[in-house]
RNA sequence: GGGCAAUUAGCUCAGUUGGUUCAGAGCACUUGGUUUACACCCAAGGGGUCGGGGGUUCGAAUCCCUCAUUGCCCA
């Protein structure tokens, strides 16, 4: 058979996950097993794959195809949400391209381009999971906006209402005047930005005198409606009680106390704009002053901005500082850096707005959520823990939740009303419940006999799309309409969930919260918080930086598993990743390994007359115990979610004990033939590892699996049993740790003295260690030595130590470097003896032996002894070799 | 301004309750190599006052204080 010396991953990804696809080995179904589930965290519709996508899916994939090969049920239930603003935003445009204004089309009309637009592009990023190797179970994809996901959604929003938990409020919101729509506080982006700080003088009603204040936003003082100065302010208490004058409208307006004010910013005389700025709305509140809204819904200025109505607000700004000046108002300018919220999705410059809302008070519904990853004996884990700092300092300050935003693509908000009162709505998951509820009401204050149900008016807006993904682990079976389904009681609580902690607060933690109000349970048991993907130079990957490498052209070059292996390498959880091509080099380059150790082995020819070399049949022993070594260490790894320790075991394991050392131990000589026992514990080992690392490379290790023998579809690696752990001997692997020190040592050697390995070489041995011998032919094996033969004199050539054995390989003498090797030993010894001062100084000290515990001074007392025997080794060396 | 976290080799990071030879790994680097599986490889090697200072302790990368720097979140 000719196997390519060179692993292609091209030619082998697509042809195994097809096969995969095509026996359906994804897909789960109730059944009597253990069940293991993961929901992915739905990304955008408008999104393609990303870095921080395939750090987020790769895990996933990882958790999933582990479980799957214990044995258990495993279930991905993939997916994406509608992402209302980022996916309004795109149908706007898109519908721009084509000379069609949104404002005139019907809300009916606007949603059936975004349907088209869903179904023209919403499947990409899912299709490129695919390439990645994802074994979602893609018959369950689920979206947000699906039938049942919105009955869902309003079903719960109706019930949160008739809880009394939902309200409508006059707020102060971030509005984005470019969406037209309120963005929650983590949807804006808080920004350094260089600005102006403006001094502006306001006359003192009935006198020659002003004040000066400090703005950065000169054309708000059409809304401004006091002046605020600290009542401990001696510089302003002659202004006390008096009133000032807006400059350009000449309102009157009051001169406010309040502690508030700081007396060392700007001139420490505020001016007050209620409508809009977050703080000025408190002490507005306080001080009960008057509202001015002076914005239209796209910030440009209303009637109360006089002659700039209708002007964009940042056009305003200049043209007012540049009106104050001429008109005297303007005293000075500085420049003046300040943080500027903008819009995550649009980028605008947010618009703090007092507007209606619709809410829901959280502080009773977070209780059970605390609880849950705080309390005592937690449900839910966190990994890594220090987000539980960042967890608790949120859900205790927490704040009610905006849930409305002002657009179409979403659920709209089933509110109805049946009057023009702010009031005078109900709420009802459809409009005829909606209207019987309505005539009801109406009945109870007038006689309306002629209303009907076409008189009810929906609200306009619609539901932030958290408020569906919120319900996510549970809306993906069905189990808000239908609690008692069999699938929800079966896959719920999910078990482990894979997210970025950018969105632990708005959606992780609301999962929290709707898990235990709808179901009484947590809706996972393990949140795994991924870093953030950056690039090199620590930068965040963004469009914007073009600096996120293309996805789907890593995969070109690197394989799946390269870029899979690639991005894992260097992820511990919660560190951010510094993406580095290279890493998936290293990838590529394992996978090459691999193919090659399966090509060397597949190359054998094995004869079944042949007797098992004692080198062989010990080597497999140390690997087999070396094996389950590590996988005592994977299976700490995993429970801890340290998924880069995890492959950087295997990849070591495989790399170094399987390849560098056993591989070559039993290794045949050239041509030759090798026994049936050896040939088969070796394909049983290489199994065995292919099991193993398969979560994180299934392809590669697919290819391999059914390369080594013809399988059916029932013994697909991806559904076989992962190796179980054992007992296994400690021993042998500590000898053989001495066995590679000498082998080292024997090289070095080598490369010292410029010996090719053809040349064979005499070991001798002092063995004071009394080690056993029955690891010498593979010493031999391995360094082409002859057979190890015990002396108890020094013999003359080169010499080197492992603890206090000593080997010499005679050499002539031209080729000893007496000077080179005296300085080598002389070091040696150096390094000997201090570690021993260190030692007796230690065991010298009275307090040390009183108070360390006794295991601890033991340990001392041996590394003592050994470092003295080591010292001995190395003086008699020198001397013999002074002595020449 | 408030809170949280981090600082260990050139880079990215481990280092669990203070004590096994604890100063580690991978990559990078240096040197050597046609060992017929693999140069996408093999072998050997160099490299760190554990951010600075102080303290607790018989003993500190690990605990405490302080300073510095960086990052994240909030206002």
């Amino acid at each position: 058979m000719n196997i390519p010396s060179k692993y292609d991953a091209s030619l082998v990804e697509s042809k195994w996950y097809d096969y995969w696809m095509k026996n359906n080995y994804f897909h789960s179904e109730v059944d009597e097993r253990e069940p293991y589930t993961i929901v992915i965290p739905p990304p955008n519709v408008t999104g393609v794959l990303h870095m921080g996508h395939m750090l987020n899916n790769t895990i996933q994939d990882v958790l999933i195809r582990r479980a799957r090969l214990l044995g258990k049920n495993a279930c991905w239930v993939p997916g994406t949400d509608h992402a209302s603003i980022a996916t309004e935003a795109k149908v706007v445009a898109k519908l721009k391209e084509q000379g069609i204004d949104k404002n005139d089309l019907t809300r009916e009309e606007f949603l059936t381009h975004a349907w088209q637009w869903k179904h023209e592009y919403g499947g990409i990023i899912l299709d490129q999971l695919k390439k990645l190797g994802a074994s979602c179970d893609w018959e369950r994809t689920a979206f947000t906006l699906d039938k049942e996901m919105s009955e869902s959604v309003i079903k719960v929003f109706v019930d949160l209402y008739n809880k009394g938990l939902i309200y409508r409020g006059f707020r102060m919101v971030n509005w984005d005047p470019e969406a037209k729509t309120t963005l929650s506080d983590e949807e804006v982006i808080h920004e350094e930005k260089q600005g102006n700080l403006y001094y502006l003088n306001y006359n003192i009603e009935g006198s020659e005198d002003a004040l000066t204040i400090a703005t950065t936003r000169p054309e708000t003082i059409f809304g401004d409606t006091a002046i605020c100065i600290n009542p401990s302010d001696e510089r302003f208490s002659h202004l006390k009680g008096k009133k000032a004058i807006v400059p350009l409208c000449g309102r009157v307006i009051p001169i406010i106390e309040d502690e508030y004010v700081d007396v060392e910013f700007g001139t420490g005389c505020l001016k007050v704009t209620p409508a809009h700025d977050e703080n000025d709305k408190v002490l507005g509140d306080k001080h009960e002053l008057d509202v001015i809204d002076i914005f239209n819904d796209d910030a440009s200025l209303n009637s109360f901005g006089l002659h700039y109505e209708g002007k964009d607000r940042f056009v305003v700004r200049k043209e007012v500082a540049k009106e104050l000046e001429e008109k005297g108002h303007l005293v000075k300018t500085e420049i003046h850096t300040n943080k500027v919220g903008t819009s995550e999705r649009t980028k605008a410059v947010i618009e703090p707005r007092l507007s209606d809302q619709w809410f829901l008070k959280m502080e009773d519904l977070v209780k059970p959520a605390i609880n849950a990853v705080l309390g005592e004996n937690p449900d839910i884990n966190l990994y890594p823990k220090k987000f539980e700092n960042t967890y608790r300092h949120w859900m205790e300050n927490i704040r009610d939740w905006n849930i409305s935003r002002q657009l179409w693509w979403g659920q709209q908000i089933p509110a109805y009303f049946y009057g023009k009162g702010k009031n005078d709505f109900v709420v009802a998951e459809s409009k005829e419940v909606a209207y019987e509820l309505a005539k009801k009401e109406l009945a109870k204050s007038s006689n309306n006999n002629s209303f009907s149900i076409d008189d009810l008016q929906q609200d306009e807006d619609a539901l932030d799309t958290w408020f569906s993904s919120w319900l996510w682990p549970m809306s993906v079976f069905d189990g808000v309409r239908n609690p008692e389904n069999k699938e929800i009681k079966y896959y719920y609580p999910t078990n482990d969930l894979v997210t970025g902690p950018d969105i632990l607060f708005f959606w992780v933690a609301r999962m929290i919260v709707a898990g235990y109000e709808y179901k009484s349970e947590k809706p996972f048991q393990n949140v795994y918080l991924t870093g953030l993907v950056r690039d090199k130079q620590r930068r965040k990957m963004s469009k914007s930086l073009g600096n996120s490498p293309d996805a789907l052209k890593l995969i070109d070059t690197y394989g799946a598993d390269g870029v899979r292996v690639g991005l894992l390498l260097s992820s511990a959880a919660g560190n951010d990743l510094m993406f580095d091509e290279d890493l998936c080099q290293q990838g590529k380059q394992f996978a090459n390994k691999i193919w090659n150790a399966f090509r060397l082995i597949k190359g054998w020819e094995v004869d079944e007359s042949l007797v098992q070399p004692s080198t062989s049949k010990i080597g497999i022993a140390w690997y087999e115990a070396k094996f389950q070594k590590a996988l005592t260490e994977i299976e700490d790894h995993f429970s801890k979610y340290r998924l880069s320790d995890a492959l950087m075991t295997i990849y070591k394991l495989i790399t170094d004990a399987f390849s560098s050392w056993l591989l070559e131990i039993v290794k045949p000589a050239y041509k030759q033939p090798i026994d049936t026992y050896t040939f088969n514990a070796v394909i049983r080992i290489l199994e065995n590892n292919l099991k193993v690392l398969h979560p994180f490379m299934p392809f590669l290790t697919e290819e391999i699996w059914q390369y080594i023998a013809k399988r059916t579809p029932e013994e697909a690696l991806i559904i076989e049993k992962y190796p179980t752990l054992e007992d296994f001997d400690k021993e042998i692997i500590l000898k053989f740790g001495f066995v590679i020190d000498v082998i080292s040592g024997i090289r070095t050697v080598r490369k010292n003295k410029n010996i090719p390995f053809r040349d064979s070489l005499e070991l001798n041995v002092i063995n004071r260690e009394k080690s056993t011998n029955q690891f010498n032919d593979i010493i031999s094996k391995l360094t082409n030595t002859t057979k190890i033969k015990e002396v108890t004199e020094k013999v003359e050539g080169a010499s080197f130590r492992v603890k206090s054995n000593e080997y010499f390989i005679p050499l002539a003498i031209d080729n000893i470097d007496i000077h080179a090797e005296l300085s080598k030993l002389k070091s040696e010894l150096k390094r000997a003896e201090g570690f021993l001062f260190g030692i007796q100084k230690k065991l010298s000290n009275n307090k040390f032996v009183e108070n360390a515990p006794e295991q601890v001074i033991f340990m001392e007392r041996k590394k003592e002894s050994d470092t003295l025997a080591k010292i001995k080794t190395i003086t008699s060396s020198i001397q013999n070799l002074s002595d020449n």
